[in-house]
DNA sequence: GTCAGCAATAATGTTAACAACCTGCCGGGG
DNA sequence: CCCCGGCAGGTTGTTAACATTATTGCTGAC
């Protein structure tokens, strides 16, 4: 008995398996199988999946259906250059419109975030991470690259995970995340570019790092 | 009777109906009519639709099926504002990967450039305008931008055909695109995004003075 | 013991028919 | 004269069956 908005139900459960690590990347994800475990009709399972891959999350091969798609280190890389380029606009961009109220808000985060490091509360500070790029890419305000952004986003996410669990990590990215909020507090927009720039670009580097580490073990 | 790879070949050929204007932005793209005019059945039909709905040139309405995206002004600059820094990224690792080849295929683009442009061929400057900017994509041998890019391009292909027929355009944007190659050919990075980003900055102000025009005529 | 060929199975790609939905028109009532 | 309800046509959303393609496991010969 599928209710109305099964639709987008679906592929965000399908989604959420997914990045839970329910299903592997490479891992073929049967048709009739999650029809079965979601309780939909293989239409809607195949309407789905091609939303997932639209979104990169999944790949279709000819005749042999959708699988998780696997991201290399080297594509994450990819993938986090170009969100240095697209977030670095976004900082820039907020820091010419961000208003007082906005402005508290982001302090706000940061003094969140230095909590969550002094007591080590990795998944909260993973969490208020998410929270500070979201709130920059609400006031800059710009569709377009909010759009590639969000489709970047899944397809990092369990990388990123293996990266907040980088010991030291908080430490040396809170100091960073606080010279974006002051840059874009100020109205500084090149100063919130750069800053965010250096960021990522230590992310970048983060994952340079991990990538060699995995490789030869 | 369906040949093999009519998956494509149909998404192609609507595309490109889309793209020549055979169908208007806000259009309902009718899939019992266009079954009959593409020779497929309805199935290949949704797919293709559907496809092209993920690149985001159509969209879906519930219930109502898909039509032609229309894409306001707004988010023509948007779109260029994004490949501003995109293209400036893909210009600086251009730049750090050229080889010796590909800087002479560059700088004979150029030369063709400036010759059409002396002879006012503006369909032949709009080409090597394309090229020129796919060259430095492919030396930049970025996949994850270059997808995205791929992803807007032809959202713009519209209004781009309209901003190349502004008169004085191409002796405008000649210098720029020689600028950028400059810079490319001579390896260096930062005055190559520096080029690119002044060359698409011109774009959109180049937008905004015709959306300027448009609004008031 | 191993490998090629083959048949059975499982999964996907496709088709055609059906159901749900929106739209526009027509007629009746206020 | 205008507004409202419902009916008819057309369009999309969905379902179930069918065709096609990969995969797997077996058989038999070498």
């Amino acid at each position: 008995m599928p209710s109305g908005d099964d639709r987008a139900a679906v592929q965000e459960a399908i989604r959420g398996a997914i990045l839970r690590g329910d299903y592997a990347p490479r891992q073929r994800l049967i048709e009739a199988e999650l029809c079965e475990r979601f309780g939909s009709s293989r239409f809607e399972i195949r309407n789905a999946l091609q939303d997932l891959a639209s979104h990169g999350l999944v790949e279709f091969q000819p005749n042999r259906g959708a699988r998780v798609r696997e991201i290399t280190f080297a594509e994450v890389i990819e993938i986090t250059e170009v969100r240095r380029m697209l977030e670095g606009f976004e900082a820039a961009r907020a820091a010419e419109r961000v208003t007082k109220a906005e402005a508290a808000a982001l302090k706000q985060i940061t003094r969140d975030m230095r909590a969550a490091v002094s007591r080590s509360e990795l998944l909260r500070y993973s969490d208020l991470n998410k929270q500070l790029h979201g709130a920059i890419r609400d006031i800059a305000a710009h569709e377009t690259s909010a759009r590639l952004l969000r489709q970047l986003r899944d397809q990092t996410v369990r990388h990123q995970f293996s990266l907040s669990l980088v010991p030291g990590r908080p430490s040396v990215s809170l100091p960073q995340h606080e010279a974006i909020v002051e840059a874009v507090v100020a109205k500084d927009p090149s100063a919130a570019e750069a800053a965010m720039h250096a960021h990522l670009q230590s992310v970048i580097e983060a994952f340079r790092a991990l990538s060699a580490a995995v490789a030869q073990p």
